[in-house]
Formats: C-alpha cells, sequence, structure tokens
DNA sequence: AATAATCCCTATAAAATAAATAGGGATTAT
DNA sequence: ATAATCCCTATTTATTTTATAGGGATTATT
C-alpha cells in the first residue's frame, strides 16, 4: 500500500497538472482541496521539488509548479521517492539495496530469484503509468 | 515490502515444501535453520493453518505440513493473509476496499483509475508466481 | 496413568515507522 | 516596510509492526 505521502504526492501532482496554465499555485490550494494539512503538504512538494519534478518561486505571488511533462512523470518515480523500494524485499532492491540477515547463499534463494521477476514486471507496469495516464481519466 | 511476517511465511513455505517427504515439520526446526522467533514464527504458521495452506499434527511427534501443492500456493494469498492488501490503495483493492476520505467523486478519479489498472496488472503477476517456482530455483 | 513434547490461543510489551505539528528563516511583489 | 510565500529542521503524536509471555489442549511414549 501507498504511504499518505505518496497518495498525497499523486493528488498534489494531479492538481498541479491540471493547473498548468496558472503561473504558479499556492500549497494552501491544494490542501484544501484535498483536506490535507498544509504543514504535512509542504514537506512533501517540498521532496517533489528536490527530485526535480516542480519548480517554486518563493515571495508573495509565489507557489509551485510542474516542471515536466506529466507523461515523463512515471509512478514509479513518485513511489520510490516518498516511500522507497519497488521491490518487495531489500534484497532484490535495485535502488536501496540490502542483504538478507538470514539468508546464507543469495544466489540460491528461490525467493530472491523470484521475487527479482516480480520487481522486473512490476516495475514494468509502474514505469508504464504516468501522471498523463491519470489526468486523461479524470 | 513485504513484512518480516509474510517474508517469515515464505521461508516457512518453502522449508516444509522442501520436506514434504516427512510427515510432520517441527515450528522448531524452521525457526533455527533461518534465525527466526519460535514464537513470532509460531503466529505466523497458524495463520497459515486457518488459511487451509498447511495442516498440523499436535502433541508429541506433531508439527506441520504442506496440505497444498506448492503449484496451489500464489504469492498474492501468501501477501494478502499476512500483508494485507495488494493494492496500492483501499479504494482500488478488491478484498480490503475502503473508500477515500479526500475523494468526492471516485468514478471521476484519476488516481484510482489508473491504480485500478496497476492492481489488475500486478495482480496477473503475483497470481502466476507460486511456491513451486521458489521451490523449483532453490 | 504419568510425562514430555508439541501445537493452540490470547494478551501484552517494545520497537520502529508514519503522520502531523511547530516555529522561525529567507525571499519577493507591492 | 510589509505581507505573503516557500524553505528548512526539529519535535511530537499516532499507528503499525515485531517480539515476547504464559498457559491450555492434545498426543505418543513409557
Amino acid at each position: 500500500m501507498l504511504s499518505k505521502k505518496t497518495k498525497y504526492a499523486l493528488h498534489a501532482l494531479t492538481y498541479l497538472g491540471k493547473h498548468r496554465d496558472s503561473k504558479t499555485v499556492l500549497i494552501h490550494n491544494i490542501a484544501e482541496e484535498h483536506g490535507i494539512s498544509h504543514k504535512f503538504l509542504e514537506n512533501i512538494l517540498l521532496e517533489l521539488k528536490k527530485a526535480g519534478l516542480l519548480g517554486s518561486k518563493k515571495g508573495k505571488g509565489g507557489g509551485y509548479y510542474l516542471i515536466k511533462e506529466p507523461k515523463e512523470i512515471p509512478l514509479s518515480k513518485v513511489i520510490r521517492l516518498l516511500d522507497g523500494p519497488i521491490a518487495l524485499l531489500p534484497c532484490v532492491s535495485l535502488n536501496y539495496y540490502e542483504p538478507c540477515a538470514e539468508c546464507k547463499d543469495e544466489a540460491a534463494c528461490g525467493i530472491k530469484n523470484v521475487l527479482e521477476q516480480v520487481r522486473d514486471e512490476t516495475l514494468k507496469i509502474l514505469e508504464n503509468k504516468t501522471l498523463e495516464d491519470i489526468l486523461s481519466t479524470e
């Protein structure tokens, strides 16, 4: 399951995607629209900005805006950013690999072998669905 | 990511799958083999039993054994049992559905629409990989 | 019949993680 | 100068996960 952070990030990105005509959008407006705590959302938008998905403008009249094309923002990217690994176990994670404590020989671990396949197939799905898909069915 | 419960369940099922020739296998043996707390694993095996994957025999000489064919035990089943929903949000879960607080009109929610597709495709993967696949690459 | 081994069940405690809150700093338009 | 806004870090609270504990019921063996 996605964390609330990721869920809110998706809502925010959707909102920003819908308002690409505006120069900037206020955190406040997004938070209000979806009943999210302003301060909580603030942290999330900041992460999205640091990851290069959003731009921002400080000061009066400022706000956030999308700097990527919706089709360039796959679910995989958002999930990894806010929730971490897409793989089902750390030992099969591409971006957050960690060895398994209880595994003597990783190469011979059937669980690992199968979950690697699951990871590859899951990744295909999540890289293939983008913000554009969300916007187009809204 | 899978919880430790689910990970341990997979290890236990794999162990039981490898020892189908024995009548029963002790919790203790599985726990020791994988460095898992005996008592924690006990609860997990009990759940697997209640779900109809395992049989057990009480008393001296007792233990657990697999009562399903490995190919009849898909990952989706184990995950749902120990970790809950496979869907990324409750509003798109088949088995654990709950409406979204912040969603005014679910039918018009692009996130929901896309995540439903993700669910369907993910499910295909997880229903298709079974304990048999784990055992065969071990 | 007694004993030891084992699963069965429920409750509780501890640890880790996620969610939310808080406060002030820096920047900018007016 | 002022008000509005993003920026940053720290802290608190809530929730979930992980682990522990203790005793009950059942069964093979002697």
